[in-house]
RNA sequence: GCGGUCAUGGCGGAAUUGGUAGACGCGCUAGCUUGAGGUGCUAGUUCUUUAACCGGAGUGGAGGUUCGAGUCCUCUUGACCGCACCA
């Protein structure tokens, strides 16, 4: 009945309809079982989804699929993150609009996560570009604006020339834009931000809660937090040497103990005693200037040469009165963090030895590593910068770095000049504001009306949604809502008179910030959430995406979630509980004979023996196998999941991304790895119509013994199922695709040794009970051959809808162990015996053993090392 | 420069967390089957010696701890990733 082959083109549109019908993957958030929150990155609708996203959502797809089978109420939605720059550079090159071209792309990706067989609730779909959920995002734009966590600011900000619109840090890679890789430019614009920085001391030190993240992503989220614990010390000025009337300068340092070694003070150019002191020194002023032209891109700035300008300004020793410091302006200070001052100290900090070593400044060693003698310990062109012993520093002399840390906050702090200590501790981030104002139409409008007399005002919340206009056009560089004749003119809602409104529209990873949360009630019309839902399903339990989100998507919502919690919104502080970051899909690259990129589609491999030759399948012209890379358009090395699922059936694709590689790691596609995935799924196939003869019925009572065959069957199955089980849990699905060939392997093995004839009953029952088991642990992976089979198995029911077996660990244990014994470390023989065999009867087991006593040439036995049900080895 | 991760057959990778290194898959070799050439089955596949058994060597390199190290420690080489004047 099984002998033909089994037809994925067939068999998976099938099964999707009834699962469909009986709606077998729609969530209700008044289901009593424990919930569980699976959520793979919703993807950007660019128009075709790709293998990372077939690898992505299979991931996904197991967790989900298994957890329901655990007995969970699964929550498992899909989305699309539908605002962004693509939509509207479609727009521009096929003079279509935005909206048309990014909702005709989300049906096209639909249908292809459809025909992924992916069990997810799509009674939950949301877009962001829809009103329905841009709206609820303005109204927390204006409940973040009531609670102080909306700033507007002029301030340097970072410009994408080619995209035209602003960008916020984390959006900027080597000084780059992160989507249009143009050299990003500084400019002072008047933005929007959100107050990220007032809960940079809690994304910090939550991070450490986080213990289902990688330490990766932790640790990269602290780097770009930058929490430093430091002094800022005002340094007063010599009045004779000041241009006018400043009295002193406040700099910023995390290592107060090496204050007597300071031999300058630098201050970033657009500090305002370097702009005063340039006011009345035209080479100064020059210096400035050339600081802020290379201050334009941030990819000149890391490599420009430490240089700076003396302004003849003397700074005053806080610690001695009659010792003064040269004032720079010097290229490598930055007026953003800290104060924008510093102190060098040569002798213990890399850049300021750099820069004293350039004008002659000197050094004084003022650390001392712990047991050096001072004496010869010098600094010439490598500081020290370890903390060790205080040395040339007065006071301080013999203390700890830390004890004169403390020291010397204590006394600055408890020092005083014009009512005020010359000393704070503070704790000082290099994380800023999020600003998220952008130049661009396809993005969701900011909810604010400028009004010349009244100032920037809130769009009343009974106006809400600001709709984006549909007629706008792309024809010119800029941004369409800003020349639009009508969209931005509307009267003042608090005077009444002609008013503006706000053209920019909101970063679109704003959007990506609370999706997870809209999932849990995407219907809720009045507000952004419904509180029982969402504290009812948050935090997500596993979340899988790339790691290129580590700081932008990940922080934002971490950010976005406690600014949701402060306006009542939500009643949680970290989105995600579980993250897990999977690895790319790479492929081969080709070249063909005229040296340009060609796609896998139009080569033909061949194998030679151990070597692989490549041709082009046209005209067998010689193509150049080239390194393996990161799937991606502008190289061709990229395989259509289309194709693929069309060829070999979804559940092909699947296994595949889920068997090759470690999930956290790369994975190369391959025709071949493909081609051995699909033969799985026929011997799969063929093993299950063999193991319907041979099996019992279903619902056959268990027998009251099993002989040794049926024993055997039964202890592979219960092994294979423990290990899956062991190993979905920590989203090792490499291994649990070993697990599953590996029951194959045995059950094939089995079926092999007991013919039809000869069955007896309990080996029957000992097939059915595999057979069963086995499909079960390919359903999460492969899920309509699973049910195919299932079918097949003689089940009327769903095995997607089938209760996950326990194990029966007792019976893995075996009555007898191996142990292999070895003679000084190396392995001579192997013992079969008892498994609670006492240590004595093992040891004079082991040592009766022929190959034992040859490798011990006749040497007396010094000891017997015996690991219970381990090892054996033999000391001679 | 700083920080991190990793290094195992021809390839992707396993290894009960200090206890038989190479599971499982790909590829390859031989034979059978099918049949004409993307099928199936059987056997083999770390290197080396051997007809075979028995041996010897072996987890990037050099040391160390231990009865025992792919796993822990020190040094070193290489690859990849992140950050990069953050005071």
């Amino acid at each position: 009945m099984t002998s033909e082959r089994y037809n994925a083109r067939e068999a998976e549109p099938k099964w999707q309809t009834i699962w469909d019908e009986r709606e077998l993957f729609r969530t209700r958030n008044d289901d009593p079982r424990p919930k569980y929150y699976v959520l793979e990155m919703f993807p950007y609708p660019s128009g075709r989804i790709h293998m990372g996203h077939v690898r992505n959502y299979a991931m996904g797809d197991v967790v989900a699929r298994y957890k329901r089978a655990r007995g969970f109420n699964v929550l498992h939605p899909m989305g699309w993150d539908a605002f962004g720059m693509p939509a509207e550079n479609a727009a521009m090159a096929n003079k279509v609009h935005p909206a048309q071209w990014t909702y005709a792309n989300i049906a096209t990706m639909r249908g292809q996560l459809k025909s992924m067989g992916l069990s997810l609730d799509w009674h939950r779909e949301v877009a962001t570009c829809d009103p329905s959920y841009y709206r609820h995002q303005q109204r927390m734009f204006l409940d973040f604006l009531s609670a102080g966590l909306v700033d507007r600011k002029t301030a340097k900000v970072n410009w994408d020339p080619v995209d035209q619109t602003v960008l916020a840090n984390e959006q900027v890679i080597d000084g780059r834009g992160w989507r249009s890789g143009a050299l990003v430019e500084q400019r002072e614009l008047t933005q929007w931000f959100f107050k990220i920085t007032d809960y940079a001391q809690d994304l910090n030190d939550a991070l450490d809660g986080l213990e289902r993240w990688p330490e990766k992503v932790r640790v990269m989220q602290k780097n770009w937090i930058g929490r430093s614990e430091g002094l800022s010390v005002r340094f007063a000025l010599d009045a004779a040497t000041t241009p006018s009337g400043e009295t002193e300068v406040e700099i910023y340092t995390t290592r107060p103990d090496t204050l007597f070694g300071a031999k300058f003070i630098a201050i970033a150019a657009d500090h305002p005693l370097a702009r005063a002191a340039g006011a009345r020194d035209q080479a100064l002023a020059d210096f400035i200037a050339e600081c802020k032209r290379t201050g334009t891109a941030a990819e000149l700035i890391e490599k420009a040469e430490k240089k700076g300008y003396d302004t003849g300004i003397r700074a005053v020793h806080p610690f001695d009165p009659s010792w003064t410091l040269p004032v720079y302006v010097a290229n490598f200070v930055l007026m953003e963090y800290g104060t924008g001052a510093i102190f060098g100290c040569p002798a213990h900090d890399e850049r300021d030895l750099e820069f004293a070593n350039a004008y002659g400044l000197g050094n004084t060693v003022v650390v001392c590593p712990a047991g050096v003698d001072p004496a010869g310990f010098v600094v010439t062109d490598k500081p020290y910068v370890e903390d060790g012993l205080l040395v040339n520093s007065r006071f301080l002399d013999g203390m700890t770095t830390a004890q004169a840390k403390d020291e010397v906050a204590r006394r600055l702090e408890a020092e005083t000049r014009g009512n005020a200590p010359v000393g704070r501790r503070k704790v000082n981030f290099r994380l800023r504001d999020w600003g998220i104002s952008r130049q661009r139409y396809w993005g969701c409008p900011i909810p604010i009306i400028h009004c010349d007399a009244c100032g920037a005002l809130p769009v009343p919340l009974a106006d809400l949604p600001v709709k984006l206009p549909d007629d706008v056009t792309f024809d010119v560089p800029g941004n369409p809502l800003d020349r639009h004749p009508t969209w931005k003119h509307v009267a003042c809602p608090q005077c009444g008179a002609k008013a503006r409104r706000e053209t920019d529209t909101m970063d679109t990873f704003v959007d990506s910030s609370w999706y997870f949360a809209r999932f849990t009630d995407p219907w809720i019309e009045t507000s952004p959430t419904d509180r029982g839902a969402v504290d009812g399903w948050l935090p997500v339990d596993q979340y899988i995406g790339g790691i290129e989100h580590a700081i932008l998507h990940l922080l934002y919502s971490r950010f976005f979630t406690r600014a949701m919690r402060k306006t009542g919104h939500a009643g949680v502080d970290e989105p995600f509980a579980g993250l897990f970051t999977q690895g790319m899909v790479v492929h081969e690259t080709y070249k063909g004979p005229d040296g340009a990129w060609v796609s896998p589609a139009e080569v033909r491999i061949e194998s030679d023996g151990a070597a692989r030759k490549a041709s082009l399948l046209s005209n067998g012209g010689t193509v150049e196998i080239g390194p393996i890379e990161k799937m991606s358009k502008s190289k061709k090395n990229t395989v259509d999941p289309d194709d693929i699922i069309g060829t070999y059936g979804a559940d092909t694709a699947r296994w595949f991304m889920l068997s090759d590689s470690p999930p956290e790691r790369d994975v190369i596609w391959t025709e071949e790895g493909v081609q051995g995935a699909a033969r799985f799924v026929q011997r799969l196939w063929r093993l299950t119509g063999e193991l319907a003869t041979l099996a019992a019925p279903v619902g056959t009572a268990a027998p009251a013994a099993f002989g040794p065959e049926a024993l055997a069957i039964r202890k592979a199955a219960h092994r294979a199922l423990i290990r899956v089980e062991e190993d979905v849990e920590r989203l090792r699905f490499n291994r649990c695709v070993a697990h599953i060939y590996e029951l194959s392997n045995a059950l094939s093995a089995a079926i092999g040794a007991v013919t039809t004839e000869t069955r007896p009953a309990d080996v029957a029952w000992a097939f059915r009970e595999a057979a069963d088991i086995l499909i079960a642990l390919v359903s999460p992976m492969m899920p309509h051959l699973a049910e195919e089979c299932w079918q097949a198995l003689g089940h009327d029911t769903l095995v997607a809808d089938t209760r996950w077996q326990e194990p029966d660990r007792a019976l893995v244990v075996e009555d007898t162990v191996l142990m292999p014994v070895q003679v000084n470390g190396k392995k001579r023989a192997e013992l079969t015996i008892a498994r609670d065999a006492s240590n004595d009867v093992v040891e004079a087991a082991a040592l009766a053993l022929e190959p034992v006593q040859r490798a011990l040439e006749g040497r007396p036995v010094r000891k017997v090392v015996v690991v219970p049900q381990r090892i054996v080895n033999v000391v001679g």
